[in-house]
Formats: structure tokens, C-alpha cells, sequence
DNA sequence: TATAAACCTGACCAAAATAGTCAAGTATCA
DNA sequence: TGATACTTGACTATTTTGGTCAGGTTTATA
């Protein structure tokens, strides 16, 4: 099991963003050059997350993102589904036609998987953005 | 972020496996059959298995594959490891010449995969296979 | 002791997902 | 009217996954 950087990128860069919250539009130019993420890969990404209504672009010279909401409210749960990074145990669910394996049952373990399912989800869905920042401005006191 | 086949198939297979402690030798063949799984692949897994020793083999006819430990004494997180299924958040620690993405420093959210890591391997380290049996068990009633 | 059942090993491969790159725009501010 | 920055979509190399295939070896039992 791995998470993907496209996940891991999108968490990074919005906590990059969210330190300039309400102060002026953070440029992907800077946040790549910070981050060290590709530029292209980015503009992938903030586009996604400009369509979950997660940012704001801002066009022009001195363009670039803004939060769309309060750091607080946008929860790890929402960035992850915006850029499509879900948490996939078990593929029966996809065609509920079948069971698991082409079994007309449940699969021995398919409990297991939901359960872990849940159990990550609920990480996710308890961090929120405004967390992450101010954990990593307390460590760099 | 997605689970692999692999620690699902290991998991399901010793949980069929596992009814059977104590009373007879299982068969890959019978697994394969009751599962759904590969035959060729199940050999694969098993072998990995019994290097681990969470199961040991017996050869000859009417052979097949015991626990090798209590029920209760494998933990998930054994099974995952066995398999080589792990729980990966974020690169950086492959080489630890770098940082993160090539920094000196540790990328932004660096702790937070490092947290999440550590909830998801706490479910894995709480349910053993005897728990799976069980709830399979009380599911059938 | 022959043979069939079952384990064991390693090489190989196709398909899917990942992690981007590249190209060609459009919008807007200064 | 540039320069900056967003926008979109197509494309691609690499890696991982999820197996298959071939050719063994070992051992119980008839």
C-alpha cells in the first residue's frame, strides 16, 4: 500500500499556500520552486483543486492561488478527493455485480478492508490544513 | 493510495487456512479453489509465508500448509510484512542522504505522513487472525 | 518402489497506473 | 502591449502489479 505523490504534492503545496492565506495569491512558479514539485505536475493539480472549490486563481502579473475557504475547513478528506487519491482496499465494490473474486459472497476478509477503510478515513477526515501549518510553524521555533 | 492483491490474498488465504488449525494440512489447491486465487500466484505468496515462518509446509500427498504459530499470535501487520506489503507515505526515507524532494530540510509534511503511517499500522498490529476468524465465524451464524 | 500429489523456484510478460513532459493556448494586470 | 500566470489536453517513459509458465524436487502411500 502507497500513498501517491500526486497526494502528497497537493497536501504539500497547499500548506506552502495556506502560510500566505489572506495576505496575496502565491504564484505555482514560487511553490514549485519551494517545494520542489514540476511546474507542469502542479498546474495539473491546482486545476483539480480549483474545481472542488478548494482555491481560487487569481489571473494577471502578481497572479496566482488563494485558499477558497478557511484553512480550518478544508480537511486532508477534501484535498485527497479532489485530486482523485481515494483509499482502494478492496476492488468488489467497483462492480457490485459480483461478490469479491466472482464469488457470490462476501470475501472472507471483505469486512477487514471496510474497516480499515474507515480507520484511515477517519485520520483524514480530523486533519484539517490550518493543523498541518501551525504543527510545522511550531517546529521551526 | 490502494492496497495491493497480494496482502489481500495472504490474508484471505490463511484466514481459510486458519479454520482449519489444528485438524489437518490445507491444500494450495483447495485454496485456490475456495478463494478464487491463482494457484501459481498462491505458491508465490506461500513461499514468502513460510520463510517468515507463519506457516509451515508438509510435503507429500495429503500434504499442504499449517499454521505455524497460534491464531492469535499473527498479527496483521506479520502477514503484510511476510509479503513485503508495506505501508509507504512518503520516499524520503529510502535515501536518507536527501530530505524530501531533494532538500536539506524536511519537506512540509513530513510529519503528517509520518503520523498516518503509524495509525494505519496500529490496526494492523491490533487484529491477529484469529479476530478475522472469528468475526467470519460469528458473520455465518 | 512407482507414482501422484503437493511443494518450490525462477524467469517471464501484459496491462495498468504513475509521474510526469510538452505544446499551445487564454486571460489579465501593470 | 508585453509579461506573467493560469488553462487544457494530449502524449509518454517508467514502474508496479498481478499474474503465467516451465520445470523442477520431495514425500506419503498404494
Amino acid at each position: 500500500m502507497r500513498l501517491t505523490s500526486k497526494g502528497r504534492y497537493a497536501v504539500m503545496a497547499l500548506v506552502d499556500l495556506a502560510r500566505f492565506d489572506g495576505i496575496n495569491p502565491v504564484s505555482l512558479r514560487d511553490i514549485s520552486l519551494r517545494q520542489g514539485i514540476s511546474l507542469d505536475y502542479l498546474e495539473q493539480i491546482f486545476s483539480k483543486l480549483r474545481k472542488k472549490e478548494i482555491v481560487q486563481s487569481v489571473r494577471g502579473t502578481q497572479g496566482g492561488y488563494v485558499l477558497n475557504r478557511k484553512a480550518k475547513e478544508i480537511k486532508l478528506t477534501n484535498i485527497f478527493d479532489a485530486v482523485d487519491e481515494k483509499v482502494k482496499t478492496v476492488q468488489c465494490k467497483k462492480d457490485s455485480k459480483k461478490g469479491c473474486n466472482g464469488k457470490s459472497t462476501k470475501c472472507l476478509t471483505h469486512n477487514l478492508w471496510d474497516e480499515l477503510e474507515t480507520h484511515i478515513n477517519n485520520f483524514f477526515d480530523k486533519k484539517s490544513l490550518d493543523d498541518l501549518v501551525k504543527e510545522n510553524f511550531e517546529r521551526r521555533l
